[in-house]
DNA sequence: GTCTATACAAAGATAGAC
DNA sequence: GTCTATCTTTGTATAGAC
C-alpha cells in the first residue's frame, strides 16, 4: 500500500487519492490537486482527460492493490486464516493512525449519488471484493479449526467490512481515536477457537 | 422524523437535509436546493445567511431530534431496554428502504475535513449522543436480565453505531439492500439472554 | 418574503506556444 | 510534458425593486 511516484501521473493519483480520504470526491478540484503536485491546473488534463477520468482511475487503482494483496494472502498456503485476517486489519489500522483520513471507497461511498456511474462501479467492486474474501477467509479458518463462530460466515463478512468502514468514520468525527483498536479486539474475540 | 414542512424556511431544510444524505454537502448547491423547494436560488439568502448556516441549521435540527426522541425513550420506565434498541434501529431500516439515502451525520462524516468547524462539532456531537444512549440501554438491559453478553458496553456501543452506519453506506454503494437487516439480526443475537 | 439583476470567485476544460 | 491564456459554466453572495 505504498505511494511514492516517481513520475508525474503516479503522483497525480497518489496526492488525488489522499485529497478524497481525507475531503471527499466533490470537495477537491484541479487546483488543490495541483498546489500539492507541483504543476499548473491544466497539465493535469494531458495525464486525466477529465476529473471523471482520474477518479475512475485512483478508484480502480486501489481496488486493484487490495484485489492484489488479498488474492495472495488467500493463494499462500503457508498464511494461516488468523495471521490473513490480522494482515487484513493493517491498513486499516494504518489509516486510523493518521486522524484524518479514512478508507477511498467510503469516502466515496458516502457521496455515492454524486458519483459518475463509473465510480460507483468500481466502488461496488470494492466492496463486494472485500466481502467475498473475507467470507473466504472466515469459512477457511472455521475448517480448519482456528476460528469458533456460529454466525453465518456471510453475515460476519458484512458486520466485519461494515463496523471497520464505520468505526474509521465515526472516530475520525469524535476524535475519539482507539475505537477502531477497540472494534477490531471486539470482532476478533468471537472467532476464539 | 417526520419532515412535512409547512413553511418556506423547513422546507429548504427539509430538502437540503434530503440532498445532503443522497449526495453530501459539498456536491450540493443553492441551485438545487432552490429548485427543489420551487423557489429562486437568492431566496434562500434570506432564511440563511449562507450556506454554512444552512448546514448548521440542518445537522443541529437532524442531531436535536434525534436526542428528543431517544431520551424519550430512556426515561420513560414503560419502555424495556430491548424495545428502545428495536425502536432505535427503525431510523436506520427507513433509510435503508429509501435505496439511496444514508444517515445525514454519516455522509457529512464521510467528507469531514472539508465541513466548516461548526458542522464538525454537530457531527461530533450526534455521534457521541448515540453512543452514550447505546451504552446506558445496554447496561439497563444487562442489569435487568433483558440482554446477556460478555463484552463492555461502551465497546458493544461502538459495535452497535459503526455497523450499522457502515452497513447503510455499503449496502447503498453495493445495492444489497438486505444487508442492514442481516447486519441488525447480527448484532442482535448476541444479546439473547 | 420573493423576485431580477449582478458581482465575483472558482470550477472544469481547451488551444496553442515552448 | 508543462506552460500561459482563455472560455464557459456554475458556485455563493449581495443590492435593490416589488
Amino acid at each position: 500500500m505504498e505511494n511514492t511516484a516517481v513520475n508525474t501521473k503516479d503522483k497525480i493519483l497518489d496526492i488525488s487519492q489522499d485529497l478524497i480520504q481525507k475531503r471527499g470526491f466533490n470537495a477537491i478540484s484541479f487546483q488543490d490537486i495541483a498546489d500539492l503536485v507541483g504543476i499548473k491546473k491544466p497539465s493535469i488534463t494531458h495525464h486525466f482527460a477529465s476529473k471523471e477520468v482520474l477518479g475512475i482511475a485512483v478508484v480502480q487503482r486501489y481496488r486493484e492493490t487490495f484485489a492484489t494483496a488479498l488474492n495472495r494472502l488467500t493463494n499462500d498456503e503457508s498464511v494461516s486464516a488468523r495471521d490473513a485476517l490480522n494482515f487484513y486489519f493493517t491498513p486499516y489500522q494504518d489509516l486510523g493512525e493518521t486522524g484524518d483520513k479514512i478508507c477511498l471507497c467510503a469516502s466515496l461511498a458516502g457521496e455515492f449519488m454524486a458519483l459518475p456511474i463509473d465510480m460507483q462501479k468500481e466502488v461496488a467492486l470494492f466492496f463486494n471484493d472485500h466481502l467475498a474474501w473475507l467470507e473466504e477467509i472466515l469459512v477457511k479458518g472455521q475448517k480448519l479449526g482456528e476460528f469458533n463462530f456460529t454466525e453465518k460466515p456471510k453475515d460476519l463478512a458484512h458486520l466485519f467490512v461494515d463496523a471497520l468502514q464505520g468505526a474509521l468514520i465515526v472516530q475520525r468525527a469524535t476524535q475519539n481515536f482507539s475505537q477502531l483498536d477497540r472494534i477490531i479486539r471486539t470482532l476478533t474475540v468471537k472467532l476464539k477457537s
